[in-house]
DNA sequence: GCGACGATGGGCT
DNA sequence: GCCCATCGTCGCA
Protein backbone atom coordinates (compact mmCIF):
# COMPACT_ATOMS: atom_id res chain seq x y z
CA UNK A 1 0.00 0.00 0.00
CA UNK A 2 1.33 3.21 -0.70
CA UNK A 3 0.76 6.87 1.25
CA UNK A 4 1.66 10.33 0.45
CA UNK A 5 0.43 13.42 2.82
CA UNK A 6 -0.04 16.53 0.43
CA UNK A 7 -3.42 18.42 0.62
CA UNK A 8 -5.71 17.85 -2.02
CA UNK A 9 -6.08 21.09 -4.31
CA UNK A 10 -8.82 23.21 -5.41
CA UNK A 11 -8.29 22.03 -8.74
CA UNK A 12 -9.27 18.14 -7.50
CA UNK A 13 -12.38 19.84 -6.90
CA UNK A 14 -12.78 21.91 -9.59
CA UNK A 15 -14.64 18.94 -12.04
CA UNK A 16 -17.80 17.47 -12.82
CA UNK A 17 -19.33 16.52 -9.54
CA UNK A 18 -19.93 12.66 -10.43
CA UNK A 19 -15.96 12.79 -10.99
CA UNK A 20 -15.06 13.92 -8.20
CA UNK A 21 -17.35 11.89 -6.39
CA UNK A 22 -16.26 8.83 -7.40
CA UNK A 23 -12.36 9.88 -7.08
CA UNK A 24 -12.56 10.97 -3.60
CA UNK A 25 -13.01 7.16 -2.72
CA UNK A 26 -10.12 5.97 -1.28
CA UNK A 27 -8.88 8.96 -0.22
CA UNK A 28 -8.18 10.76 3.24
CA UNK A 29 -10.26 12.91 5.41
CA UNK A 30 -8.58 14.41 8.05
CA UNK A 31 -9.50 17.25 10.67
CA UNK A 32 -6.95 18.43 13.02
CA UNK A 33 -9.68 18.51 16.22
CA UNK A 34 -8.12 20.53 19.48
CA UNK A 35 -4.67 19.72 17.89
CA UNK A 36 -5.19 16.07 17.22
CA UNK A 37 -5.31 14.57 13.99
CA UNK A 38 -8.30 12.59 13.20
CA UNK A 39 -8.93 10.46 9.95
CA UNK A 40 -10.49 8.31 8.03
CA UNK A 41 -10.43 6.42 4.46
CA UNK A 42 -13.29 7.67 2.08
CA UNK A 43 -15.37 4.80 1.40
CA UNK A 44 -18.79 5.86 0.33
CA UNK A 45 -20.22 9.14 -1.43
CA UNK A 46 -22.82 11.01 -3.16
CA UNK A 47 -22.54 13.19 -5.86
CA UNK A 48 -25.27 16.55 -5.75
CA UNK A 49 -25.45 19.00 -8.77
CA UNK A 50 -26.88 21.53 -10.19
CA UNK A 51 -30.42 23.36 -9.36
CA UNK A 52 -32.09 20.73 -11.84
CA UNK A 53 -31.18 17.66 -9.92
CA UNK A 54 -34.49 17.23 -7.67
CA UNK A 55 -32.20 15.55 -5.02
CA UNK A 56 -30.08 18.50 -4.03
CA UNK A 57 -30.39 21.01 -1.52
CA UNK A 58 -29.88 23.82 -4.28
CA UNK A 59 -33.32 22.54 -6.68
CA UNK A 60 -34.80 25.38 -4.79
CA UNK A 61 -31.69 27.90 -6.02
CA UNK A 62 -29.95 30.22 -4.00
CA UNK A 63 -30.53 30.44 -0.52
CA UNK A 64 -28.96 31.49 2.58
CA UNK A 65 -28.16 27.61 3.56
CA UNK A 66 -27.45 26.48 0.18
CA UNK A 67 -25.08 30.02 -0.97
CA UNK A 68 -21.92 27.35 0.20
CA UNK A 69 -22.61 25.20 -2.65
CA UNK A 70 -22.20 27.96 -5.05
CA UNK A 71 -18.90 28.95 -3.76
CA UNK A 72 -15.29 28.21 -4.52
CA UNK A 73 -15.09 24.21 -4.68
CA UNK A 74 -13.00 22.90 -2.02
CA UNK A 75 -14.95 24.41 1.01
CA UNK A 76 -16.65 22.51 3.55
CA UNK A 77 -20.92 22.39 3.34
CA UNK A 78 -22.05 21.31 6.74
CA UNK A 79 -25.41 21.14 7.34
CA UNK A 80 -28.08 19.97 9.65
CA UNK A 81 -31.09 17.44 9.40
CA UNK A 82 -33.27 15.68 11.33
CA UNK A 83 -33.11 18.27 14.05
CA UNK A 84 -29.70 16.09 15.79
CA UNK A 85 -27.20 15.28 13.12
CA UNK A 86 -24.65 17.00 10.75
CA UNK A 87 -23.48 15.92 7.60
CA UNK A 88 -20.57 16.68 5.74
CA UNK A 89 -19.92 17.74 1.72
CA UNK A 90 -17.38 19.26 -0.17
CA UNK A 91 -18.45 21.67 -2.97
CA UNK A 92 -17.43 20.93 -6.43
CA UNK A 93 -17.27 22.77 -9.63
CA UNK A 94 -16.44 26.05 -10.64
CA UNK A 95 -17.55 28.76 -8.44
CA UNK A 96 -20.85 30.37 -9.28
CA UNK A 97 -22.25 26.56 -10.45
CA UNK A 98 -23.52 24.76 -7.40
CA UNK A 99 -22.16 20.79 -6.71
CA UNK A 100 -21.17 19.07 -3.87
CA UNK A 101 -19.91 15.62 -2.41
CA UNK A 102 -21.54 13.75 0.65
CA UNK A 103 -19.42 12.29 2.81
CA UNK A 104 -21.39 8.92 3.57
CA UNK A 105 -18.73 6.55 5.14
CA UNK A 106 -15.13 6.60 6.20
CA UNK A 107 -12.61 3.80 7.53
CA UNK A 108 -10.92 4.90 10.95
CA UNK A 109 -7.22 5.58 10.74
CA UNK A 110 -6.64 7.90 13.26
CA UNK A 111 -7.06 9.56 16.34
CA UNK A 112 -8.50 6.25 17.34
CA UNK A 113 -8.81 6.94 20.76
CA UNK A 114 -10.69 10.17 20.56
CA UNK A 115 -13.29 8.71 17.86
CA UNK A 116 -14.13 5.56 20.12
CA UNK A 117 -14.81 7.80 23.23
CA UNK A 118 -17.08 9.89 20.91
CA UNK A 119 -18.57 6.57 18.89
CA UNK A 120 -18.95 4.91 22.59
CA UNK A 121 -21.18 2.04 23.03
CA UNK A 122 -20.73 1.05 19.35
CA UNK A 123 -18.12 -1.36 18.29
CA UNK A 124 -15.10 -0.32 15.67
CA UNK A 125 -17.14 -1.46 12.51
CA UNK A 126 -20.13 0.95 13.37
CA UNK A 127 -17.97 4.16 14.48
CA UNK A 128 -18.09 6.20 10.78
CA UNK A 129 -20.04 4.07 8.81
CA UNK A 130 -22.90 6.52 8.53
CA UNK A 131 -22.89 10.43 7.27
CA UNK A 132 -23.69 11.75 10.90
CA UNK A 133 -21.98 9.01 12.47
CA UNK A 134 -18.95 10.00 10.98
CA UNK A 135 -19.13 13.85 11.47
CA UNK A 136 -19.65 12.58 15.03
CA UNK A 137 -16.67 10.32 15.03
CA UNK A 138 -14.52 13.64 13.52
CA UNK A 139 -16.11 16.61 15.94
CA UNK A 140 -17.51 17.82 12.61
CA UNK A 141 -20.81 20.34 12.77
CA UNK A 142 -22.18 23.61 11.88
CA UNK A 143 -19.16 25.45 12.98
CA UNK A 144 -17.09 24.14 10.27
CA UNK A 145 -19.49 25.38 7.45
CA UNK A 146 -18.17 27.43 4.40
CA UNK A 147 -14.78 26.49 6.21
CA UNK A 148 -11.92 25.93 2.92
CA UNK A 149 -10.28 22.75 3.18
CA UNK A 150 -7.98 23.80 0.09
CA UNK A 151 -6.45 26.49 2.22
CA UNK A 152 -2.78 26.29 3.73
CA UNK A 153 -3.49 25.58 7.38
CA UNK A 154 -6.94 24.46 7.49
CA UNK A 155 -7.99 22.19 10.06
CA UNK A 156 -10.29 20.34 7.27
CA UNK A 157 -9.01 18.64 4.33
CA UNK A 158 -8.19 15.60 2.14
CA UNK A 159 -5.05 13.83 1.22
CA UNK A 160 -4.09 11.42 -1.58
CA UNK A 161 -4.52 8.17 0.67
CA UNK A 162 -4.90 5.00 -1.78
CA UNK A 163 -5.31 3.92 -5.20
CA UNK A 164 -8.66 2.32 -6.07
CA UNK A 165 -8.75 0.78 -9.12
CA UNK A 166 -11.93 1.80 -11.69
CA UNK A 167 -13.48 -1.34 -11.64
CA UNK A 168 -13.53 -1.35 -7.85
CA UNK A 169 -16.29 1.00 -7.57
CA UNK A 170 -19.89 0.09 -6.83
CA UNK A 171 -22.49 2.70 -8.32
CA UNK A 172 -26.63 2.79 -7.02
CA UNK A 173 -29.23 5.43 -6.49
CA UNK A 174 -28.62 7.81 -3.41
CA UNK A 175 -29.98 7.32 -0.15
CA UNK A 176 -32.59 9.09 1.25
CA UNK A 177 -34.45 10.82 -1.92
CA UNK A 178 -37.88 8.37 -1.64
CA UNK A 179 -40.00 11.39 -2.59
CA UNK A 180 -37.81 13.05 -5.01
CA UNK A 181 -39.32 12.76 -8.65
CA UNK A 182 -37.69 10.48 -11.35
CA UNK A 183 -34.59 10.77 -12.87
CA UNK A 184 -33.03 11.66 -10.02
CA UNK A 185 -34.29 9.44 -7.49
CA UNK A 186 -33.00 6.62 -9.37
CA UNK A 187 -30.09 8.30 -10.80
CA UNK A 188 -26.67 6.28 -10.03
CA UNK A 189 -24.62 9.07 -7.90
CA UNK A 190 -23.65 6.84 -4.93
CA UNK A 191 -20.54 5.55 -5.13
CA UNK A 192 -18.86 3.11 -2.80
CA UNK A 193 -16.00 0.84 -2.46
CA UNK A 194 -14.75 -2.06 -0.50
CA UNK A 195 -12.19 -1.25 1.92
CA UNK A 196 -10.04 -4.73 0.80
CA UNK A 197 -9.97 -2.89 -2.44
CA UNK A 198 -7.82 0.12 -1.63
CA UNK A 199 -3.52 -0.38 -2.65
C1' DG B 1 -28.62 -10.15 10.94
C1' DC B 2 -33.21 -7.20 10.02
C1' DG B 3 -37.51 -4.08 10.42
C1' DA B 4 -40.09 -0.64 13.02
C1' DC B 5 -40.17 3.65 15.26
C1' DG B 6 -39.31 7.86 18.09
C1' DA B 7 -36.26 11.81 18.71
C1' DT B 8 -35.84 16.73 17.38
C1' DG B 9 -35.24 21.49 14.96
C1' DG B 10 -34.02 24.29 10.79
C1' DG B 11 -35.59 25.41 6.12
C1' DC B 12 -39.00 26.04 2.85
C1' DT B 13 -42.81 23.90 -1.63
C1' DG C 1 -47.27 23.02 8.83
C1' DC C 2 -44.54 19.51 6.61
C1' DC C 3 -40.40 17.61 5.11
C1' DC C 4 -36.37 15.71 5.75
C1' DA C 5 -29.12 13.44 2.08
C1' DT C 6 -30.30 9.90 10.07
C1' DC C 7 -29.27 7.39 14.33
C1' DG C 8 -29.96 4.47 18.33
C1' DT C 9 -32.83 1.27 20.52
C1' DC C 10 -35.98 -2.26 20.72
C1' DG C 11 -37.91 -6.79 19.47
C1' DC C 12 -37.22 -10.94 17.02
C1' DA C 13 -34.38 -14.53 14.57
Amino acid sequence: MSETNQKLMRSFFARDTVEVARDLLGKRLVHVDQGQRLAGIILETEAYRGEEDQGCHCRAGRTERTAVMYGPPGLAYVYFVYGMHWLLNLVTEEEGYPGAVLLRALSPEKGLDLIAERRKKQPPRHWMDGPAKLTQALGVDGGQNGLDSCQPGSDLFVEPGYQVEPGQIQSSPRIGLDNVPEPWKSIPWRFTVDPAHLT
